[in-house]
DNA sequence: TGAACGTATGAACAACCGTTCATACAAAGG
DNA sequence: CCTTTGTATGAACGGTTGTTCATACGTTCA
């Protein structure tokens, strides 16, 4: 006989899993990756270093557009950036972002 | 004088960028990841293989917005699958999988 | 201070996405 | 076979999201 489920069984894999919150924090920080624009702006950080309108230009879009990804990328700390001059200068929060891209890539290239 | 930032200089950020299509395949892979509830699939296949209502049970979700997600996972080649009599037993496709997870997890640890 | 440049932001619209509901398909057991 | 159980699928609906457009903000320089 087909045996059903046993409900033990599933709360112990529910046990196991990470908390609900954490699932939670992984799926809004993979949404944001889950973007062709803002992985290409992150993929243009990982070069250099750049200003608003240059990143626009390297992806030929427009600087509005670029500047609603960045507000985005920023709330989810992936970016930094600094006045220079009139220029806002964006670049990669800290090195966990390449190694997130990285990691991702691998799993592609397989 | 403010310098415009150089075309050139915009060309070589371009130039060591992925390829268009790998950064296409980049956010097409993160946005599956980017949903709470494959990732909490994802999650519950880490720990084992499980029915189909199994997830469902665990996860406290409808049996069949868990098909339809699992529906997208394998499109995605992210879970694979057997039957086993009337039901259909699910688990990762690789252990690629686990590792994004683990890449991901590790971010949001720090 | 006023013009010019670079950036941010709000509203609006179209496109996409995840769930629900109803239903169809597939295997097993009587 | 016919029923039961487990799974898949299509349509539809509500909510979300990314871009555009217009405009406002902030800095520099004349």
């Amino acid at each position: 006989m087909e045996e059903r489920e046993y409900p033990e069984e599933i709360e112990l894999v529910v046990d196991k899993m990470p908390d609900d919150d954490t699932m939670i924090e992984l799926a809004e920080l993979y949404k944001i990756f889950g973007d062709h624009t803002r992985i290409r702006i992150l993929c243009a950080l990982c070069v250099q270093n750049m200003h608003v309108s240059g990143i626009a230009e390297a992806l030929g879009m427009t600087q509005s557009a670029i500047s609603h990804q960045l507000r985005i990328l920023k709330s989810a700390r992936l970016v930094r950036f600094k006045r220079e001059g009139k220029a806002m200068v964006y670049g990669l929060a800290d090195d966990h972002v390449r190694t997130l891209i990285d990691c991702a890539l691998e799993h592609i290239a397989e």
